[in-house]
RNA sequence: GGGCGGUUAGCUCAGUGGUAGAGCGGCUGGUUUACACCCAGUAGGUCGGGGGUUCGAAACCCUCACCGCCCA
């Protein structure tokens, strides 16, 4: 057996055993097991990615489900992979090629750009997978997976053309969200709405009809007046109803433009009229396609004006062209006033850039499966902790809009539709597009859609697109989804969509369509000041660094130890401190053990001979047991976490192991054995419960202490240790009121302001009758030479006391400072006075005493006996001080 | 505008009807034969405000305020 160094050497023990984990193969997940399954897929991290906080969040989450999975007997399939992210990289390698080769990506065609992407792929794009394995992750490597896998993109293909057939995609001219920076297409969830300053303009048009009147338009977006196809007011709004039917003069590239009523103007906005700009506002569109109006496009894809009937506007930038309308309105003396103005304008979650919304035509699909989607939510086939995210995945479905598939981009998966070269003589559509897997049989005749996919359109398979056949057969569906709330719509909803749509798993029904079976959400991670971790800001803590600093296993403790569920986590590295100290405490309590002899990995415990510390903390070892089952069933980890620490810093290392020195320093070696085994038991125990939090250091005491002679990966899970033959309930009682008794003695003791490290003598008042057996014990947990046990101990005036449970504790010296001792005694009596005010009262109330269930009185009852007789000792205590 | 979450010790957070808790930080003392990444002790809280339900509310209900998130 080796010796347990003096300090705990993580870095070393941390890579010899994940080697060592790789090199046996634990990791991986056999399909023909007759265990019973259980699986996760991992959130793809993309492959422009680093590690974040957020990742050691997510993927630590998942380590401890799949570890815990594993000691419980399960197969455990954690499958592993990565995602190509269209926009996120084809950005990366852009930036890339402009700084380095000053090149742009039309400069190398698409081809050769395509061909940079996989080259820088290839160089970074495996970076966060061996991140992940420095965190300890015990996925199955050797099914790692890649969005654009050869499969995976067949896969995609297939089920592009297979909702085409079903009619479900289709191709349409619409209004889309334009995303000027990137050039693209988005979907609506890509775009975040912020409160904006701008101004908001009132602009006149003149009646065609009456020359000299005016109407007045109140309207943030000037620079989209030359794509105005319309002036429109309510039906029913009274100041305007003489107008409707009339003409306008549209005030910059001056035409005539119809007056019409639309329910869906709002009279109490500005002045009651819009400026109907079909081309470049959602609800303008609808108003148009409604009266027919003509839609006149103003600007270019890059955001730029397209107006060469108003040079002055012509080519400039969307915002400069705003200023400069202005500008030309005030000049003609049509804008009659400008308002400050606050409003919501859509964002582009990818280049934080304002919106366009643009009629362009796209790929669409029309979700299917959404009421099933609903159900399975609904009814807890799928369950949601925490639980409150149901309603917003609920809300998204019931609104759900069409999707937006095609991007324009390059790097991704083509869309795998060709559009006839020639178009044919005969006016049919179906002959002029081919969609299909394979291209069409005579290529020549047609060219491929330049666009992409939108990369959820592939994330949305990866639930089972990941898994060959016969995996799918054991490991569909998956057992958990852990994931950001971030993500709900993007990717929870749709895997759920693409599950019950395609039915991947072993038959058509519901609950073997689902991709998985609980989805955990957990919260964001916030630096200590509460804001989001971002590049820009430099808060965000590389997790590597805080893995060299602290070990991984301090990391994932600290991390879950202050990880509330479905909160978000303010993060300080002080908590990670906290993770690596706890690793440190184990270590020593572990080389405490070692240094008085091996450890048996099958100890023999008799309960009739244990001592009633042992009794204790086998008790409160079965309780964590208790606990942290619970805390899994409801994925509370900061709670398991917790348990943890406490049970073992607090009532292994403070109290039992202190106790525990009687018998082990003591001369008896049947006890000293006994006491040797109850660590033994609580150790191998305690590893096992840890081991999914701090896989590394628990494998390596597991090893070196000799508790088992394979991984503690596939340990059995720990078991309650049965005390049923024991009377525990009086004994347990003891053990309380002795540890309350010490802890009266030590506040004496700092009370009288003695040294600590000086022996005192304690006497000891007290009729309980078992409890001499146990003062050398409470000698040395007080650091007293010398505690008597003195039934008719007569105090002497000064001498310090507390009253416990047991009964007095006094401290055998006459009191220095008998001022000092004085103000003790009136505050202790002043607390139980309060405290004895309030039981009072309480049982003095009929109501209470009639309504409170029985055991609550009777609480109250004893509560009320034992602060009278402490009261009592006290009082004549400070008697004896006057 | 609609929805969700939060407000408990200086800080970060537990606590779902019956005596307000932990860690960190503060203060005091300590080279006690596992551990100073430690040990012992200690101060610090009208549980955001108001109202209600109840014998009893930090917790349940209503309302207001503030903070954060999501959707329009």
């Amino acid at each position: 057996m080796a010796e347990l160094s003096k300090a705990y050497e993580r870095q070393a023990v941390e890579e010899k055993w994940y080697a060592r984990w790789l090199a046996e193969g634990y990791f991986t997940a056999n399909p023909a097991s007759p265990k019973p399954p259980f699986s996760i897929v991992i959130p793809p991290p993309n492959i422009t990615g680093v590690l974040t906080l957020g990742h050691v969040l997510n993927n630590t989450i998942q380590d401890i489900l799949a570890r815990r999975a594993r000691m419980q007997g399960f197969e455990v399939l954690w499958l592993p992979g990565t995602d190509h992210a269209g926009i996120a990289t084809q950005t990366a390698v852009e930036k890339w090629l402009r700084k380095n080769e000053g090149v742009t990506r039309h400069d190398l065609g698409r081809e050769e750009f395509l061909r940079r992407v996989v080259d820088w792929q290839d160089k970074h794009g495996s970076i966060i997978i061996e991140q992940l394995k420095r965190l300890g992750c015990s996925c199955d490597w050797s099914r790692q997976r890649y969005t654009l896998d050869d499969a995976y993109v067949r896969a995609v293909q297939k089920v592009f053309v297979d909702l085409y057939r079903k009619g479900l995609i289709y191709r349409g001219r619409r209004m889309i969200n334009w995303d000027p920076a990137a050039q693209t297409a988005v979907s609506d969830e890509e775009v975040i709405s912020k409160p904006q300053k701008g101004n908001l303009y009132y602009v006149r048009y003149e009646i065609a009809e009456e020359r000299g009147r005016f109407i007045e338009v109140a309207t943030t977006r000037p620079e989209t007046i030359m794509a105005d196809t319309a002036v429109a007011a309510h039906p029913s709004d009274k100041r305007y109803v003489d107008l409707i039917g009339k003409h306008a003069w549209r005030p910059l590239a001056r035409e005539k433009l119809p007056i019409i009523a639309d329910e869906a103007i709002d009279p109490e906005f500005g002045t009651g009229v819009l400026k109907v700009t079909p081309a470049h506002d959602t609800l303008d569109f609808e108003i148009g396609q409604r009266h027919n109006l003509p839609v006149v496009d103003v600007l270019y894809p890059d955001g730029k004006i397209n107006c060469p009937v108003v040079p002055e506007l012509d080519g400039l930038d969307r915002f400069e062209a705003r200023k400069k309308a202005a500008e030309l309105l005030e000049e003609k003396g049509l804008l009659s006033k400008t308002e400050a103005y606050e409003n919501n304008v859509g964002f582009s979650q990818r280049s934080d850039v304002p919106i366009e919304p643009r009629i362009s035509e796209q790929w669409f699909l029309r979700y299917p499966k959404t009421k099933e989607a609903l159900a399975v939510v609904r009814d807890h086939l799928i369950r949601f902790f925490p639980a409150h995210w149901e309603r917003v995945y609920a809300q998204w479905l019931e609104n759900i809009r069409d999707w937006c598939i095609s991007r324009q981009i390059w790097w991704g998966h083509r869309i795998p539709a060709w559009y006839r070269k020639e178009k044919s003589e005969i006016r049919n559509p179906k002959s002029e597009i081919y969609v299909g897997v394979a291209p069409p049989a005579d290529p020549e005749n047609w060219t491929q859609d330049p666009d992409t996919l939108d990369t959820w359109f592939s994330s949305w398979l990866w639930a089972y697109e990941t898994m060959d056949e016969e995996t799918r057969k054991k490991f569909y569906p998956t057992s958990v989804l852990v994931t950001a709330p971030d993500i709900i719509f993007f990717w929870v909803a749709r895997m759920i969509i693409a599950g019950l749509e395609f039915k991947p798993g072993k038959s058509d029904r519901a609950e073997d369509s689902i991709p998985f079976h609980d989805v955990y959400f957990t919260g964001l991670i916030r630096d200590k000041h509460g804001r989001k971790m971002s590049k820009s800001l430099g808060n965000s803590p590389d997790p590597l660094e805080l893995i060299d600093k602290y070990g991984a296993d301090g990391l994932r403790f600290g991390l879950m130890r202050i990880a509330p569920s479905g909160q978000d986590i303010r993060f300080d590295e002080k908590q990670i401190q906290e993770g690596r100290n706890f690793a440190t405490k184990l270590w020593n309590a572990a080389r405490f053990r070692q240094m008085h002899g091996p450890s048996d990995a099958v100890p023999k415990i008799d309960n009739q001979h244990l001592s009633i510390y042992a009794i204790e903390v086998l008790a409160r070892l079965n309780d964590a047991i208790d606990a942290i089952d619970a805390g899994y069933r409801g994925y509370q980890f900061n709670a398991v976490a917790q348990r943890l620490y406490d049970f073992f810093w607090s009532d292994y290392c403070d109290w039992f192991i202190e106790a525990a020195k009687t018998e082990i320093f003591g001369n008896d070696a049947s006890r000293k054995k006994s006491a040797l085994a109850v660590m033994d038991v609580v150790l191998s125990t305690f590893l096992r419960l840890l081991h999914p939090f701090m896989p590394h250091i628990t494998e390596e005491l597991w090893s070196v202490l000799g508790l088992g002679k394979d991984s503690i990966q596939f340990a059995p899970p720990p078991e309650r240790t049965s005390l049923e033959d024991v009377d525990l309930t009086p004994k347990r009682r003891l053990v309380r009121d002795i540890y309350d008794t010490v802890q009266a003695g030590r506040n004496l003791r700092t009370e009288a302001k003695l040294l600590s490290n000086r022996k005192m003598r304690f006497i000891l008042r007290t009729n309980t009758k078992s409890i001499s057996a146990e003062i050398p014990t409470i000698a040395r947990l007080l650091n007293s030479e010398d505690v008597t046990l003195d039934p008719k101990y007569q105090a002497q005036a000064g001498n310090p006391v507390a009253v416990t449970p047991l009964g007095e504790i006094f401290l055998a010296v006459s009191a220095a400072d008998k001022a000092g001792e004085r103000a003790r005694l009136d505050k202790e009596i002043a607390k139980i006075e309060s405290e004895l005010r309030t039981v009072e009262g309480k049982l003095k109330n009929k109501s209470f005493v009639d309504r409170a269930p029985t055991a609550v009185v009777e609480e109250h009852r004893r509560r009320l006996k034992d602060f009278s007789e402490q009261l009592a000792k006290l009082r004549q205590a400070r008697e004896g001080l006057k």
